[in-house]
DNA sequence: GTTGAAAGTAATCCGCC
DNA sequence: GGCGGATTACTTTCAAC
């Protein structure tokens, strides 16, 4: 699908705004109501706009820790990623996890309430994944940066 | 802010959809829509939502890689931190920045089309930022999961 | 791409139970 | 917490340009 300035300006305010009403939007962007639908539709259909959501405070939630923490495995075969990785999807304390090329296998991003918390989550869930024989867990102090997607002001030059 | 059941529901409902009406929203977790008004209002004006955005597509939008960068400085003084911070913020390829304790000072996930890019990426922004002195690239083979704040089903049961 | 209009739906705010 | 009502705003669709 070929994106122009107005789908990237779109989706920059989208981005910002997920519940900007279409009507706000046009104006913003300089459209017509119908033509500002059309395209989000279009967007929206064709899986540029992955969906909406409300980000939530993991702070305001309780959860003032976060953890990154490298993990690998005592195989690298399919099944066994795929056992891992259904595993580790299970946790609702996993903010993000990719599979990696070089030393460790994973990384995976957990949100805690607190040491103690994470201790349990270390406990309860990482060292009972399946074929996990390397855990290794470091402690954000701070959060600098956090976007789901990357800005796409780059693209609007 | 004390939140029960009912706050959590809603939280989880617009988590998955942040574009739900407030009359839908009302209906699916069964409370009338001036109640369920009033409480959303209050979980945005107490910060609990921090806001709504659309999910993009990295993919879609060409940035089909994903690197995670380890980065240390070379002293750990509040300025020097406080400089390489704006930097790294100013950087659109960047995903997720924390810093961290333990070996390296910062973790950085960043988002480029594919690998000439990330050299450049690289090269143009994270060689050039201040007081750098390490940095160590991985690439991530797969996304497993990846959200913006942790699953709240915990606090449901 | 635009405008304008119609019809349906939703949001907001009200007082009251 | 629920209900109904009134007002205002938004969405969607359509026709015509």
């Amino acid at each position: 699908m070929a994106l122009d300035r107005i789908d990237f300006a779109i989706l920059d305010t989208l981005q910002k705004d997920g519940r900007i009403s279409n009507s706000a939007l046009a104006e913003k962007i300089g459209l017509s109501q119908s033509a500002c639908s059309r395209r989000l539709d279009q967007l929206e259909k064709s899986g540029v706009i992955e969906g909406y959501h409300a980000r939530l405070s993991n702070g305001a939630l309780g959860h003032k820790m976060t953890a990154i923490v490298h993990i690998s495995l005592s195989g690298q075969f399919e099944k066994s990623l795929a056992e891992f990785e259904a595993a580790i999807k299970r946790c609702p304390n996993v903010l993000s996890c990719h599979l990696m090329s070089g030393e460790y296998d994973y990384v995976v991003r957990i949100a805690a309430k607190d040491l103690e918390d994470y201790e349990r989550i270390h406990k309860e869930w990482l060292t009972a994944m399946p074929h996990v024989i390397k855990i290794n867990s470091s402690f954000a102090l701070r959060e600098v940066v956090d976007r789901t997607s990357m800005g796409i002001m780059p693209e609007l030059a």
